[in-house]
DNA sequence: TAATCATATTCCTATATCGGAATCTGTCAA
DNA sequence: TTGACAGATTCCGATATAGGAATATGATTA
């Protein structure tokens, strides 16, 4: 099995640098695809191809204005990934803690139970 | 060129539906691989090598006790896609007054089309 | 009508991938 | 030691990809 496909959903269409600028870009108001493609750099049909994928997941809008296609950021397809790495967010102070601790207990020697049983330290034999 | 690397950066590691599945089991407290391959149901190495890739970018911090090796999810590591997702978050609220707006105005022959980019009329000659 | 601008699609190819099966490494117990 | 357990790694194969080049579609203007 190889990969899941860039658009079967919001998370695999975003891994793609090229598509985040694109998103980044186009966050607050609508723009023709010849911008992206002065702004980013990219050869035409590199960010027509990315605009697809972005498109095909609901992360962009499109609309036609005589000769040229504007794109726009829909943000709201952003926030189920803003709400999963949410759900870590009540770890990171957790986390941060515990490195303070360990920095700590490295400067003493002594070594005393903690607050929290933690497993036997790693031992060689 | 094909697709940049799973374990290149936090994104494209995220992406994979199991390794988030992984990181979400792995929160709060470590846990050796056995119990992963219970809870998701996968092979022992399909468990493995998402763990190397979340390793890899570090997603995941790993410890040996005895024969087991505990693995627990590096929740700051999660930080730089809460934050990239959280730049887009002043455009929600706008975006949904957009779209009542748009709702609202369709009693009237509203002007504007919608999400796709629909043939106009065609235009006389 | 033809010419031109704006964008999309198709064809091409090297490559990283995911899962499965088999195998290897490392740790503990008797 | 041997055996058993816990994980990691390697080999395999089908597949979707990203970019480049060429081409197609669609809309406007002369």
């Amino acid at each position: 099995m190889p990969r899941a496909a860039t658009s079967s959903d919001v998370f695999n269409a975003v891994a793609e640098h090229q598509r985040r600028a694109i998103l980044d870009f186009l966050a607050g108001d609508e723009r023709p695809v010849n911008d992206l493609v002065n702004a980013l750099g990219l050869a035409q049909p590199s960010v027509s191809k990315h605009l697809r994928v972005l498109r095909d997941v609901g992360l962009v809008r499109a609309r036609r204005d005589g000769r040229q296609i504007l794109y726009r950021t829909n943000a709201s397809a952003i926030r189920p990934l803003y709400e999963w790495a949410g759900t870590f967010e009540r770890f990171w102070g957790q986390q941060l803690r515990r490195i303070k601790e360990r920095a700590e207990s490295s400067h003493r020697p002594a070594r005393e139970g903690g607050d929290r049983p933690h497993k036997p330290e790693k031992h060689k034999h």
